[in-house]
DNA sequence: TCTGGGGTCCTAGGACCC
DNA sequence: TCTGGGGTCCTAGGACCC
């Protein structure tokens, strides 16, 4: 499967996950254009091959392409994350077992790193195929295959292999010829590239740059110049050079959000102030999931934007914690006092919000508190007890007391004096497990 | 009537310090 | 006449992704 000290990446993704979820438990959807709506069944979110032919671009609001869904059959349906995590997780299974280097980069994409796996399989077309098979065996659900030398031509690869049929849904680009490679990427538009979005893309264009060819035929140098150094790796990346290591433990999150639209229009702060404590619970559930506490919270309020006829109103505030914190009341207590500050009165509000920021990892004051001890058992133990956390934390454990106490203590357990203090706020933090 | 939710990174500019 | 310069931190905004 090639040098082996070259990289090489396979991108494997889940053709309309969410549409494909749903045929996998409803055979009858099989051949139906179907479309899978957004909170409040507002907008789009997934599209099948047939829904995409006619038309219906990506977060298409459903009330609008009502007419076509009469005229087509469209089946409109309403969103199940819930189903959609468990065939995900289920997919990322599978894919572990053909190598042991994943990064999880969405629900319905895996970075695979094949490096040293070359003996293993014919070809990485062979061993893309088996995946496909083994996916559809196991869950239903159709898988496209993109290989590269980096990740961004593994992306690549795998929207050539979505989009020209002769390639089954597995593109390789890491055995193919550098002619036909150029005769592939002349066909595709710059703006597949993944980091090249609508304003790049249109910039580029006006320099010149329509396809992916050119993109990697421009120098990585100019690139930089005009658009940073985030497009000067893309210019690297499609040219072989790797630039992006997979990233195999999920970083934790810097920032969470929960956010919703109303299905109706909420005028009062009392209304408001429910859905952000809901809000708050959510958020701070994935908080307190990654071991961590947040220093801040900042609350938001939206009218409709779509309503011209509307008073607009769009206020936001960063409400700082006095301490650290994770508890739900908190946070809530904090999502509310930003809302009495940003609430105005007379405005149909559409979506709220709130988002955790400076996140911190949760540490907890590690002492041990407890009675000194009126015998020499229980004393040593004690003394046992603090080395053990000491060794466990590589740091001092503090024994919080009083004098009277830890010379007691050290008395009864060999003339040892344990550090302590008698404020609880001196006890080092240590970092939650 | 009805228009998603949740993230990341980079850059520029201002404040502040020495 | 002539008025520094570099470093760091923070924030807002822009661009991208799924």
């Amino acid at each position: 499967m090639g040098d082996p000290t070259k990289q090489i990446f396979a991108l494997v993704d889940v053709n309309n996950m969410y549409v494909s979820c749903e045929r996998a438990f409803n055979p009858r959807l099989r051949d139906r254009p179907v479309v899978v709506l957004s909170n409040n069944d507002g907008c789009a979110v997934a599209r099948s091959n047939e829904v995409k032919a006619l038309g219906v671009p990506m977060g298409a609001p459903w009330f609008q392409m009502r007419d076509l869904a009469r005229q087509h059959g469209i089946v409109g349906l309403s969103s199940n994350y819930t189903l959609y995590a468990d065939m995900s997780n289920r997919i990322m299974a599978i894919l572990r077992t053909y190598s042991p280097n994943v990064e999880v980069y969405s629900i319905d994409e895996s970075f695979l790193s094949l490096n040293g796996l070359g003996g293993l399989w014919a070809s990485p077309t062979a061993m893309g195929q088996d995946i496909r098979a083994k996916v559809a065996q196991w869950t239903s659900l159709p898988v496209c295959v993109g290989v590269g030398q980096s990740k961004t031509l593994a992306k690549l690869a795998n929207h050539v292999a979505k989009k020209f049929p002769l390639f089954d849904s597995v593109a390789d680009f890491t055995t193919m010829s550098d002619a036909r490679t150029a005769w592939l990427l002349q066909r595709i538009d710059v703006g597949e590239v993944w980091g090249v979005g609508r304003r790049i893309g249109a910039k580029l264009r006006a320099m010149g740059i329509n396809t992916v060819q050119d993109l990697k035929d421009a120098p990585p140098s100019t690139m930089r110049a005009h658009f940073g150094v985030v497009l000067e790796r893309t210019c690297n990346e499609l040219r072989g050079v790797s630039c992006l290591e997979l990233e195999e433990v999920a970083p934790p999150r810097k920032e969470i959000v929960s956010s919703r639209s109303f299905g109706t229009m909420v005028m009062t702060a009392a209304e408001l102030g429910e859905s952000l404590s809901t809000y708050a619970a959510r958020a701070g559930e994935k908080l307190r999931g990654q071991h961590a506490v947040c220093g801040a919270v900042h609350v938001f309020v939206q009218t409709n934007r779509f309503r011209d006829q509307d008073d607009q109103y769009s206020n936001g505030i960063t409400i700082p914690l006095v301490e650290p914190s994770a508890d739900n009341r908190v946070l809530a207590g904090a999502a509310l006092h930003g809302l009495a500050m940003i609430y105005r009165e007379g405005f149909k509000y559409k979506k709220a919000g709130i988002m955790l920021m400076d996140l911190q990892p949760d540490t907890q004051r590690q002492g041990v508190l407890f009675d000194a001890g009126r015998d020499r058992a229980r004393s040593v133990a004690a003394m046992a007890a603090l080395d053990a956390l000491n060794e466990r934390f590589g740091r001092d454990t503090v024994h919080l007391g009083s004098a009277g106490l830890v010379r007691r203590w050290a008395m009864l357990s060999e003339n040892r004096t344990p550090r302590y203090t008698t404020n609880w706020l001196e006890l080092p933090k240590v970092r939650a497990q």
